[in-house]
DNA sequence: GCGTCCAGGTCTACC
DNA sequence: GGTAGACCTGGACGC
């Protein structure tokens, strides 16, 4: 039975959308694709040091003053170490102390950025609050269009996945990396339709349970060192080191590569896969050390830049 | 209904 | 160090 066993609320930074930081107009989830999203609360859950956690975030406060209040629910006691690092992981992955405004004032000069950081005031960017789940994202994400990629996701929820139920909301989350390391390959095959990607998740899987540094230790480390250590997973290179990666960088694929190349030349590349080393490099001279937020507010504001630059980037 | 092609990367062998 | 080719498989597409 999982009741309510720990609150908490984080004052965040000016301005903060919480609506617009857990629930992004691009449709990713913030920690589960079942969690529910409804009057400005989010029902989500977490696996936390292998525990499961329920989670009412709630967004709060004032504009000048903004707040989550975050409820956790849990079928046991927490004692203080898990509560401490309960509220750590939240508050981080919440974003509620990324200051935006140094972005905000660089965006104001940009001719790409300055509608769209009106567009999506106070949106944070990415800080998945646990590792696993985004590494599952990047791998399914991998040559696959995104109706296979889902296909793959929901498969692996509802076949190894756990489910709880707690304040009237039923939510399904991921399944842990020792589930995943404990199946034979050929299961994960068949039944969550992996491919080539089953044996790559497996061993990911069995490389976390053997000791892997947490979402937590990777946001300390800089930036370079744990892209390093992300990629010594097997099947995690470039791409999908800089999905997962906290604050991200500039993870450009063939997808976004289109994007960014008609925003920067006016025209969709012929061999996108092959231009996304020379979009990359434009990216990072451009946006420096905000390529990472320049990233995630233009992928989150396509339908309004669409209309700004004359061509639908929501076909690709 | 059937065959073909390819997708929101990564790894490896080969030069 | 640079690069072609293989990798699973489901869905889109042409016929």
């Amino acid at each position: 039975m999982f009741t309510e066993k720990h609150h908490a609320e984080f004052a965040a930074i000016p301005p903060y959308s919480f609506a617009l930081s857990v629930r992004k107009p691009a449709g990713w989830w913030w920690s589960t694709p079942t969690e529910v999203f409804e009057n400005n609360t989010l029902w989500t859950t977490a696996r936390l040091e292998n525990r499961l956690y329920g989670l009412r975030l709630q967004g709060t406060g004032t504009s000048r003053k903004p707040v989550v209040a975050c409820t956790v629910f849990s079928d046991k006691t927490l004692n203080e170490t898990e509560k401490d690092y309960v509220s750590r992981t939240l508050e981080r992955a919440l974003g509620v102390k990324e200051d935006l405004r140094d972005f905000y004032s660089m965006a104001c000069k940009d001719d790409i950025l300055r509608k769209t950081v009106d567009d999506l005031h106070g949106m944070r960017t990415v800080a998945w609050p646990e590792l696993f789940p985004a590494l599952i994202l990047a791998v399914t994400l991998q040559m696959a269009p995104m109706k296979r990629s889902n296909q793959m996701m929901n498969l692996l929820i509802e076949n190894f996945g756990d489910h709880i139920t707690f304040d009237g909301k039923s939510i399904a989350h991921w399944p842990s990396p020792d589930k995943i390391a404990s199946l034979p390959v050929s299961e994960l095959k068949e039944k969550a339709k992996l491919g080539y990607r089953a044996l790559n998740l497996n061993c990911i899987a069995q490389a976390l349970e053997k000791g892997f540094p947490t979402s937590e230790e990777l946001a300390a480390m800089p930036s370079d060192d744990a892209k390093e250590q992300l990629m010594t997973l097997r099947g995690i290179g470039d791409y999908s080191a800089e999905i997962v990666m906290p604050g991200m960088r500039f993870p450009l694929d063939v997808w976004s590569a289109k994007i960014f190349s008609v925003l920067f030349h006016a025209k969709v590349p012929d061999k996108p896969r092959d231009a996304i080393a020379e979009l990359k490099k434009l990216g990072e001279e451009r946006w420096g050390k905000w390529r990472g937020h320049a990233f995630v507010y233009v992928l989150n504001d396509l339908q309004r830049i669409s209309k700004r630059v004359g061509v639908d980037l929501t076909i690709f």
